[in-house]
DNA sequence: AAAGCGGGGTA
DNA sequence: TACCCAGCTTT
């Protein structure tokens, strides 16, 4: 019962239309310059990497800043990973900066990628990416598949819980071979403008006389809602050294907020208590504990860590905060000392 | 195949 | 609060 609207689409007529609305209606974007289906590739690429996961109102901030700062794949290339990560800062998900310079430092020595296989080998580029840059950049007849077209898709087709190789194989045989990147643009900014989440706006949409959700009567129910895994806690313990301005900073190892810098800090483990765990880290710095600052409480969407603030005095080298790459944990951490001192500087002004 | 990875917008 | 966002890498 499902599954015919498949067959019966009228794919030249679905193409048509919904070029016809990018052609009158398609957002105009920074890494949209030049020729369509020969865009720069290196702005096509920043691009893409900056909004995997992340909403275009937001990418059009760090792109700017961005490319300001590395105007060029030799400029990034030759980059200290420091640079790269300040220019992310607050935009999440680092590993993609990491590993853009990277690709960027392998793209200096060997070229610029020519196909979408080419693209697919560079760290941190999957087969959405390769699919858009080698579409937009190179006119290459690949279709993108990313949250805005599942979702376009699912609706189209009436299909509530859509697979990737689902989605793939829908999108491969819908894309427009005479305007593969025009038309990669047009189902995204369909699915970013029109056919939204929660209350799509199907009176305005080029589709909805081939959709089957909007014939069903309730799209905005496909697809499904994914299942997520619960958010964990993540107790620790953190040590402010020096001041809001000037302090002991650490790099942080491994996957979390890997490469950023933070407040030395140490796992509230499971049989312990903050002041056990702020007497570990103490130890392992050879610093003398002060008093508790506060606590702050950052929830990202797989994690939610409790950081537990103390002062700490310890013969180390402090860095300028403004200059280092921090996560919005840190900087609220820092913030505990920066409304502290404001306070006191406050009662110290009333004291006069 | 599933988990892990930021941070913020929207209803 | 729940869900989502121009996904990729690792397990």
């Amino acid at each position: 019962m499902t599954a015919e609207p498949f067959a019966e689409l009228d794919v030249p007529a679905l193409r048509t239309a919904l070029l016809g609305w990018f052609d009158a209606c398609g957002r105009d974007l920074p890494w949209r310059r030049g020729l369509e289906g020969a865009r720069e590739p290196y702005r096509v690429w920043i691009a893409e990497i900056l909004l995997q996961q992340t909403q275009v109102v937001r990418g059009l901030v760090y792109y700017d800043r961005f490319l300001t700062a590395f105007p060029d794949v030799h400029a990034l290339a030759a980059a200290p990973e420091a640079d790269v990560l300040k220019a992310w800062e607050g935009c999440g998900y680092y590993a993609r900066a990491r590993n853009l310079r990277r690709a960027a430092q392998l793209v200096a020595q060997t070229g610029v990628p020519d196909s979408y296989a080419g693209w697919l080998a560079l760290p941190g580029v999957g087969p959405y990416t390769a699919a858009a840059v080698s579409s937009l950049a190179l006119g290459e007849a690949r279709a993108v598949n990313d949250g805005n077209v599942r979702r376009v898709l699912s609706r189209l087709y009436g299909e509530r819980q859509p697979t990737d190789a689902w989605v793939q194989a829908r999108a491969d045989v819908l894309l427009d071979p005479r305007r593969p990147g025009a038309w990669n643009e047009a189902v995204m900014d369909l699915g970013a403008t029109v056919c939204t989440p929660r209350s799509p706006r199907c009176g305005a949409c080029p589709l909805a006389p081939f959709c089957a959700a909007y014939a069903g009567g309730q799209p905005e129910t496909y697809p499904a809602p994914k299942v997520r895994p619960a958010v964990q806690n993540v107790p620790a313990v953190a040590v402010l050294i020096g001041d809001a301005h000037d302090a002991v900073l650490e790099r942080r190892t491994g996957s979390l907020l890997g490469g950023l810098l933070g407040l030395p800090s140490e796992p509230i483990r499971q049989d312990e208590d903050a002041p056990a765990a702020l007497n570990r880290l103490c130890a392992r710095l050879e610093a003398r504990p002060g008093p508790l600052l506060g606590q702050v409480t950052h929830t990202m969407t797989h994690r939610r860590v409790t950081l537990h603030v103390y002062r700490a005095e310890a013969a180390l080298p402090r860095q300028p905060v403004a200059q280092a790459a921090l996560s919005r944990l840190d900087h609220r951490a820092l913030e505990l000392l920066r409304d502290r001192q404001e306070s006191l500087f406050a009662q110290d002004s009333l004291a006069e």
